[in-house]
DNA sequence: AATTAATGATTACAAATGTAAACTTAAACC
DNA sequence: GGTTTAAGTTTACATTTGTAATCATTAATT
């Protein structure tokens, strides 16, 4: 069993996921039924995503009679979580806000929602900064052409393995 | 030449993709460069990511003497469009605001951005809802547990194909 | 008790992805 | 003009991912 507490799953495997954190503790049929429903997969195929999860330490075994009981080993919200930092460390922190207001206009939001966003929205300004530093490799993005304009603070200074502008808390 | 204009690169073509856009028109060599320096590749490696996105149309080439000029036929904010609602695909509608309140909070934002931010969720107010309906097959999130008191309009009714939260404006 | 059915484990296999060397050809240089 | 070199093409190969059948074992049924 894998240890690498990396929260990564595919997309596959993240049906299974879903089933498991919707229920906390699942059978094996169960999880089968809800996937031949949505994704019309046959049960060996779910049982093979189900197994592979279990090794890489995602899922959790208790049995019960001679099955298993599966439930979650990570959050919901931490898979969420690195799949995001792992998209957006591929766009130019200075894009970030041009973003986040994409996901803005296309989502449905609760009242309760936009409250919380204003709010956070709020608490933002305190740090908010005049020009957003470009996190980006020299050659990876357009800020670079307009160098000392803008470009002096954050730019040519983040490798691969650096902060992407969106960071674990 | 593959025309399906699904906009999906990998990881690693998507390297290549941002210094394409970056630079509008770039030689296999200025990538070459780029991404020896970013993530240690090989001249060959960059080769193949290059030929790759050629083959699936995401990069067009022009002729310059015996080399190519290559430039993209894809936009990055389609790239990161369809990135982000493949990803949002996979999360109940009813948690995309908190999902959003996340990115926010941990993003490093402009006076502007943040401007500009507020603007749409003044504007998002007029279509707000009491209670995001939830878009999850039955089985895969909590909303489904208690009936009736929030779940009763979107519920049950999106299936693998269907819409998501998110969708292209 | 013998048979059937369910459940987990093993094996299979193609396509996608990451990583790169080898080959080919035409251009640049000596 | 012959040789080195750069660029594109082809081939290679391991790993990951999606998709599933088969096998083994135990539990349920007749």
């Amino acid at each position: 069993m894998n240890t690498e507490m990396d929260s990564k799953v595919t997309e596959a495997e993240w049906e299974i996921m879903r089933v498991v954190w919707a229920q906390n503790k699942v059978t094996s049929k169960e999880i089968i039924e809800v996937l031949q429903q949505k994704k019309d997969w046959k049960p060996a195929t779910t049982k093979t995503f189900i197994g592979r999860l279990v090794h890489k330490g995602m899922l959790e075994t208790e049995t019960e009679g001679r099955k298993y009981i599966y439930s979650a080993k990570v959050k919901e919200a931490d898979i969420i979580r690195s799949s995001l930092n792992e998209l957006f460390a591929n766009i130019c922190s200075r894009d970030v806000g041009n973003t986040i207001a994409y996901l803005l206009s296309n989502a449905t939001l609760s009242f309760k929602d936009i409250d919380k966003l204003e709010k956070i929205l709020e608490r933002k300004k305190k740090d908010a900064v005049e020009e957003v530093p470009c996190n980006c490799v020299p050659g990876q993005c357009k800020c670079h052409e307009h160098e000392g304009s803008n470009c002096n603070s954050g730019c040519h200074s983040v490798s691969d393995t650096g902060q992407v502008s969106i960071n674990e808390q």
